[in-house]
Parts: C-alpha cells; structure tokens; sequence
DNA sequence: GGTTGCATGTAAATGGTTACATGATTGT
DNA sequence: ACAATCATGTAACCATTTACATGCAACC
C-alpha cells in the first residue's frame, strides 16, 4: 500500500488534514497495520488533488497556521474501491525482538530480563489502547472493523499470555547456562 | 536492522553463501520476522569483506557456477554481538489484508469471502511450515529459539483460530447489509 | 520444451525516513 | 523556561526492491 492509497483510505471517514492523517497512522486504528510520516503524507495529498481524486479546502484558523483540509471525490473513490480489488500483498511483520532473541546466548542474562520485560510491556500497551475508549473500533464500528479489532487483540494477547507464561524458565536456563555450567552443554 | 547485520546473524551458524542466506530469510525460520532480496545481500556481503567482519572462500563447482562461501571473523563476532546490545526498534506489522478489512463494506460479498480464506490459508500454511520437521526451532535449537518460536506459534494460532471461529458470523452481516437491508442502516 | 533450482551480480527506479525550517499557543 | 501540540512543507539521504544479465542441469 502506498501512501496515495493510505490516504484515500483516511479519507473515507470524512474530511481530513494532513496532520490528522498522521495521527490516524500513528496513534489511530491504523498504526496497528500501517505507518507514515509527513514526508510522505503532504506529497501524497498534493498527488491526490492533481489527479482529481481529492480537493482541497483551506481554512483560516487565528493563531494557528491555515489548516488544508482535504476530501475525497468521486474519481477518488472509484480508484479506492479499484485499489481494494487488487490481491492484497502478504503481512509482512518485522521484529528486532525475535532476531535478538535468537542470539540470546551472546547477550548478559540481565539484558535480556530486560529485553523480555520491555517486549511485555509493549504486548500491554498494545492492548490497553484497543481496549481503551480512544479505540474507535469499539463504538462506531462496522462489523469488519470489529472483527479485525478482535482479530489482533486475540493475537496480541495470546503473544502477551506465552511471553509472561514463559519467560521465567527461558531467563533460569539462561542463568545456569551463564553460570559455570558450561560442561552441561 | 540492515543487511550487513541480517548477513552477520546468518554466519553465526557457520559458513554460508549469499544464495543460502537468501534461502534462510526467505523460506527459514527468520522469514517469519525478516525478509532480505539478493539485491541487499550480495552488495552486504562485500562490504562485510572490505571491513573485515567477514573472509570469502570461493569454491569451484563443476557443472555450477563458483560458490563463494562466507565466514565471520573475530571481528565480525564483535560487531555483531555490540549490534544486538543495541535497543531493537518496535515490532512493525504490516497488513494489506487488515487495510481492506477496514474497507470491508466496499467489496463484494465473495470477495470478502475469498480474503477471508486466503487469509486463512496464511495462517495455517505458516503454522504448518513452524509445525514440521523443516523448522530448525524443533531440533538443534537453543533454549531461546524455542522460545520465540512458540511465541510465533501462539500468535499465529490465535489469529488462525480467531478467523475461523468468527468469519462466518462475518460473512452473514456482510450478505445481509448488500442483501436489500439498506434500509437498517 | 518449459520451468525450477542452483549461483552471482549490477543498475535503475522507487519510495520512504529523517532532518530541517517556521511559528504561535498552551501547559508544566 | 521548556516541552508539547497544532500545522505545513521541502530536500537530502538512505536503502531496498525490481528488473536485467548469464548459464547449466534436472525434472516434468
């Protein structure tokens, strides 16, 4: 997906600013599956309205900047829907956790408590917020929206779940392995 | 994480190629959190070489053309092992498939259908692949692979189990809601 | 005869992130 | 005072992906 489409997609609940679609990505629903940052949201918007898929509206505000914001047209809606029919490319999904976690023995057994507690407390944070209020999903929802809500809640929790349930074994081995017991292996 | 450290990772295990460490983020047990193309690998390579973290052997092949097997120097160990101390960047996940889903309402109801199982499909190959003989994690792993291979396994199993026990119940709104119901919204 | 696997590499194109630039207001 | 929020935008930098280039062997 790229960022021309990510917009359309922001643009879809209504009338939106560049800075509001950055926030939709990057605290919103969305930054759970998707990301951007300015440097590419602007020049999108400004690719959207010379193609006709969007126009732009600016708005005086006193003390504050002008705000631009932007809607969709119907040429944009139409190419959005088009968008959606293409096979969807596979989830990509990138950690630097897992790649550490599996050179592990080359890491000081307390760095890696704290490589598993920090871990822990990200898997939390995730949750919390989709189950906060701030997570739209859980008001004016559509079912769909619902479903992928539950979809990587279920997914986050069961990671949460394995993690605390697990990680106390994996630091004694660590700790003894450390240890001097280095005959054992 | 770039290319010159995913290139190091794999000469952790021991002399390899840059097709073969290809093979391991592409169909191996790192595939699951990293990706990497010959592109990236082949120009790492070299520069793993120029700065010394890394000598090449070329090895004749008849009937092939020469293989050029990698190894890790002490000094590659080094900078390796001082890149894993370094704090790891949040997990990114990056979903085509949760995107449309947010769009849901814009497809046709087979077509909803179709990602649903594909999506499907996904999950249970991943699974699967994680589940056989091929996956390294169930023989020679370290107390730590194994670790975050249940990690991954549970996810993925959650998010399986999620789909499949609630896409029906999904499919049944979807066809409602396009089925002359308009009216309810 | 076509595709897949083995095996290496380059170059162009793509596209995104990061940092910079500006500036007022509000909260600590 | 300092940081954060609101608000937009550019440009350099960086890196990866994609496509191209080559070639044989084995399998279907």
């Amino acid at each position: 997906m790229d960022a021309r489409t990510l917009c359309l997609g922001a643009l879809q609940f209504g009338d939106v600013s560049g800075y509001e679609i950055k926030k939709l990505y990057e605290e919103g629903d969305f930054s759970h599956f998707y990301e951007t940052s300015f440097g590419s949201i602007y020049p999108a918007l400004n690719r959207l309205v010379e193609d006709g898929l969007a126009v732009c509206t600016e708005q005086a505000q006193d003390k504050r900047p002008d705000k631009k914001v932007y809607s969709i047209t119907a040429k944009g809606r139409q190419v959005f829907a088009e968008a959606l029919q293409a096979a969807p490319t596979p989830d990509r999904f990138r950690s630097d956790f897992c790649f550490t976690m599996v050179f592990a023995h080359l890491l000081p057994v307390t760095r890696l408590a704290q490589l598993l507690d920090q871990q822990a407390g990200w898997y939390g944070e995730n949750i919390r917020r989709m189950e906060s209020g701030a997570c739209a999903a859980l008001h004016d929802a559509s079912p769909a929206q619902r479903f992928i809500h539950g979809l990587g809640l279920a997914a986050y929790r069961a990671a949460a779940d394995y993690l605390i349930q697990n990680k106390d074994a994996l630091l004694e081995d660590a700790a003894a392995e450390h240890g001097g017991a280095h005959r054992a292996a």
